[in-house]
DNA sequence: CACGCGTACGCCCTCTGCTGGTTTCTC
DNA sequence: AGAGAAACCAGCAGAGGGCGTACGCGTG
């Protein structure tokens, strides 16, 4: 990820039934200035007007491209509306002038219905770019849901400490009465869990999860749907089921607008395609690296694991318990399969390999009879 | 009756791993 | 070129963590 792009705005109704959110980039970090001078080069200091929602853009200056996009962030699950504004690290057109100041502001057109929205500025990111190739600023504006700041620190400093009076002494949390405050800490500060489970070694901090856990054990699931036969331990994961028979995919990557269906399947996708020095799961058992780790387990059962039935190599007689040592013992049959003439020093590969082959050697225009060692058998001079 | 406290319920989240379809690789 | 195998990938569900809130009960 790359550097923030700090962004002032503010929301002015003006011009009938028209509302204008004004977006201004304040500055650009220092570390930024090769950006800055690449967008002073290329992009006259105007206002652009987007229609919110519907990607239709005015006055977009020579050498730029915007673009609006809408989904939820994979990280903050925020409802966002993104302005991409892209530039071509060499602007082709001859019309194109540079100018002195990179672009400041940017109006974005809100009907009236959307007066309930309210915006923050909490995601804004600057993507790294290749020498020459297109650089973009993501401008990104988070659409508050009618949800609670919980933990996210850079929210925090807006929770009412007139109604928040109970106040972590080991964190920044507070909370409306002293039951929450306690249980907060039995959870993130003294670990107590007074509700063992007489079954395992689970342990939790509330006698609720206590009696989920315990649905676990006993297989109960009283959450039913109504239109398949699935039916839950839990009420959450009835909902996230429906989403099944809906078809719906609440979750979009920012980046390709790839749609998924929970979020962390999207937190994975975003990961293995957009993100950096991914890390990849290496076999113990053998030099292959996997993307997933639920992928790496797939390789250990599929390669690794004790077959109870062997599998005889389809070249000689050895059998193997484990699919990988077949595979590993057939490359040496493919390396072994090169054999020197016996009348002179021409070499040719067999073309398969069983008990016995017979191969016609060409070169010598005589007919050689082998065994898997590459030497001549009694029973085949016999045939001879 | 107001208040504090504990409990129960509910919601949403993350992490995890299995599954099956698709793509890529190997022979 | 084609078949089979392995890796990739998204869908999906299990399990558990964390917190908001309603409710009942005891107490002053």
């Amino acid at each position: 990820m790359g550097a923030r792009v700090p962004l002032e705005w503010s929301l002015s109704p003006e011009e009938g039934e028209k509302h204008f959110l004004t977006l201004q980039t304040v500055c650009l970090k220092a570390e930024e200035e090769d950006l800055q001078q690449r967008m002073a080069r290329a992009a006259p200091a105007r206002a652009f007007v987007v229609q919110q929602g519907q990607g239709v853009l005015h006055n977009v200056p020579a050498g730029m491209a915007l673009s609006v996009r809408e989904g939820i962030c994979g990280f903050c699950d925020l409802g966002l509306t993104q302005i991409n504004v892209s530039q071509e690290g060499q602007v082709k057109s001859s019309e194109s002038k540079p100018t002195d100041k990179p672009p400041d502001t940017l109006l974005i057109e809100i009907g009236r219905d959307n007066d309930i929205i309210e915006f923050e500025n909490k995601v804004q990111q600057l993507t790294p770019s290749e020498d020459g190739g297109e650089k973009e600023l993501f401008f990104t504006l988070g659409e508050t849901k009618n949800q609670s700041c919980k933990a996210r620190g850079d929210l925090s400093d807006s929770c009412d400490d007139g109604t928040r009076p109970y106040k972590c002494n080991d964190c920044d949390m507070a909370f409306v009465t002293s039951g929450e405050l306690s249980r907060h800490r039995r959870y993130k500060h003294t670990l107590e869990k007074p509700f063992k489970c007489s079954v395992c070694k689970y342990s939790s901090v509330e006698a609720s999860k206590m009696k989920r856990h315990i649905r676990s054990h006993t297989g109960e699931r009283p959450y039913a749907c109504d239109l398949c036969s699935y039916a839950s331990k839990d009420a959450y994961k009835l909902k996230r089921h429906m989403i099944t028979h809906s078809g719906e995919k609440p979750y979009e990557c920012y980046v390709c607008q790839a749609k998924f269906t929970q979020s962390g399947t999207m937190k994975i996708h975003m990961l293995q395609k957009h993100g950096e020095n991914v890390p990849k799961y290496q076999c113990p058992h053998c030099s292959t690296f996997i993307a997933r780790k639920s992928d790496l387990g797939v390789h250990l059962r599929n390669l690794h694991s004790y077959m109870a039935v062997a599998i005889k190599c389809s070249y000689c007689e050895a059998v193997f318990h484990e699919r990988y040592a077949l595979i590993q013992h057939k490359k040496t049959h493919r390396n072994e399969k090169r054999f020197k003439c016996d009348q002179c020093s021409y070499t040719f590969d067999l073309e398969s390999f069983q008990d016995i082959s017979t191969v016609k050697n060409e070169h010598c225009a005589s007919e050689i009879v082998l065994g898997l060692d590459g030497t001549e058998t009694a029973a085949l001079r016999e045939q001879k």
